[in-house]
DNA sequence: GTCCGTTCATACCGTTTGGTCTGTTTCAGA
DNA sequence: TCTGAAACAGACCAAACGGTATGAACGGAC
């Protein structure tokens, strides 16, 4: 695929996320994407074989950024800290930054978008959407259990059901977000989550 | 309106939640509710003067009964406890319970659903869906502040924060339990909130 | 320059969409 | 029993929909 070609691509996949944001997929039509793009419908159906391509080659795009995005914070969290607990408080100072960055419009998961719209998508989509939650969890869930070995909980608690939490809140956090016009919302969903987990493992400074 | 009528009305209007939780609003047409209640288009457009009618009344018709459901819950616990803390652990275990009901498929919220459709919809329903949530949060906000007034939290925190971490997990919990085809998922975050207030305020008794 | 595949434009197609119109049935009240 | 409004049915419509067909520009390889 040329220089061209690929440019045309990611303008198509960028304009319908955001149009998806804000309508839905099927409220979605391939003219207003053609509209906001510019673009001609044969330009459209060259590199995407149907609407139906167009939306898995959607979740699969925006979920690369996403977890790369997702991976470099933790990464950069895990070489600015020793102890596993100190990692995951600077991951989600880092993820609340983000959230709270008063840039693009109405912000919004798209997997949530995708699992309430779930029956128009094949389910190979409905799938990767799965799977991307899961291995999005799965991030929290080994850093969780390494706090966990090292610190004794307060009270019984298992990695997964903090790393479910901490997505769910997120998730929740940004529909209301949406539904009030309030930015900082989310963010504060996630400030309040720390708060659970300083609850959780006292004494803050690891002890190694 | 005739008891008759009044009957397909309900019927459309259930029919429609039913698909809408499946497909989005945008995604259901006129003639897939059509197809589902056996009704024509004549007795539809006699009861809705058209979709964008529907979707209005539809999220009325639906927070009314729901607000209803919470208001009894709240009104059951209130009449079993004096103590404000005890009133709202024994409302998020019926809650739970209601949660966990193995009942009608995939369970979600029609406020996030619509939230993230926004654009189709007219200002007011917009309104009115930020309208009910604030309500159900105020509901919490209310009890919160009662708990508050009575018991010294660990760490500092409002009875507004915690309203909205709340129906946040729980909004969350609902996509990841969609996402995963997971049914007590939504209950487990709701377990997983009482931790924290019980962490919150420690002399309250726990529920394990 | 010529070739060939990629990229894009536009006219067009069949179907589905939300919505209208006309007419029929139902049924409570006078 | 008659009447009129409410409730319903179904044919019909224009617009919008996703998708196709055809062909023109473009750009690198030879």
């Amino acid at each position: 695929m040329s220089a061209k070609g690929e440019q045309s691509r990611e303008k198509i996949l960028t304009a319908t996320k955001g149009l998806v944001m804000r309508k839905g997929f099927a409220g979605t039509s391939v003219d207003d994407i053609l509209k906001a793009t510019g673009l001609s419908k044969g330009s459209f159906f060259h590199h995407f074989k149907s609407k139906g391509d167009l939306a898995n080659q959607l979740i699969r795009w925006h979920s690369a950024q996403d977890l790369k995005m997702f991976r470099t914070f933790m990464a950069q969290a895990e070489a600015a800290h020793d102890d596993p607990m100190d990692q995951l408080l600077q991951f989600l100072t880092a993820f609340e930054t983000y959230l709270s960055d008063p840039d693009s419009p109405p912000r919004g998961c798209l997997y949530a978008l995708y699992t309430y719209e779930d029956d128009h998508f094949e389910h190979d989509v409905k799938g990767h959407v799965a799977e991307v939650l899961q291995t999005w969890t799965a991030m929290y869930i080994r850093k969780f259990q390494e706090v966990i070995d090292r610190r004794q909980p307060v009270r019984p608690v298992t990695a997964k059901q903090l790393s479910e939490m901490f997505v769910s809140v997120i998730e929740g956090g940004l529909i209301l977000q949406r539904a009030y016009g309030s930015p900082g919302l989310t963010a504060r969903q996630s400030e309040q989550f720390r708060e659970y987990l300083n609850l959780l493992f006292p004494d803050g400074r690891a002890v190694t």
